[in-house]
DNA sequence: ACATTATATCGTAATATTGCAATATAGTAT
DNA sequence: ATACTATATTGCAATATTACGATATAATGT
């Protein structure tokens, strides 16, 4: 026990859970937030952003890419990292579509 | 170590973090799925839905309820849990902007 | 009062996450 | 080649999460 028991739902509901995992950090919340903010991408100096040490900020980064939130290229010397557009983008649709299904009901006991 | 760091984060950032990370898990994504599927919120069918033993999916209703996901109250011998609308509306809201500032957004190298 | 039903809490084992120091890797510059 | 800079990986300690059996609580029905 304690691990997950993933195949027992939905691939659609792994995915989500994934996603919404990642961002279930403050610190991953304000690297999206930051690599949003910063009109380039090169993205060197989140370490100094972040009241994190290097290898913490290296390894939430890590994170973020398996969830398929975040990209990141080799640009010579340093990386550049920046956000997947699809992956939010699919993240909005759920939650719009969410929102839509609630407005749509109208017996609510609470 | 192992304790995350939620002092050195805004507010708004920590409160999405915590919203984001109740979704985290497949399992509570069906939890809110189910709720909101089911036209009303009396909800002593998880139990049966879910693979989980009863304790568990207790545990992960008390999670999104931590989170402000959810709202529930006693309804005679069941109880009756639902979607907390304005939490959802937030992180849609959260989220569209997010994806509004994505468009406007030219440089991207990866 | 007693059984039944529905949900919550406790205790605990297995596993995962968080954070960082130390170290490795890889590219650039001298 | 050597030093420098930027990022990744390793190893590990502290803490959190996940899951569930056992048990508690609370309301209903007989």
């Amino acid at each position: 026990m304690g691990a997950t028991k993933t195949d027992h739902f939905s691939e659609e509901q792994n995915k989500l859970a994934i996603m919404m995992k990642a961002l279930g950090h403050p610190a991953r919340i304000a690297i999206m937030e930051h690599l949003i903010s910063v009109d380039s991408c090169i993205c060197g100096d989140l370490v100094n952003v972040l009241p994190l040490a290097q290898p913490t900020v290296s390894q939430h980064l890590k994170e973020l890419k398996n969830a398929g939130l975040i990209k990141g290229n080799i640009e010579g010397t340093a990386i550049c990292y920046c956000v997947d557009k699809d992956a939010i983008a699919e993240l909005q649709r759920y939650l719009a579509n969410t929102t839509l299904q609630l407005e749509h009901k109208e017996k609510s006991c609470c």
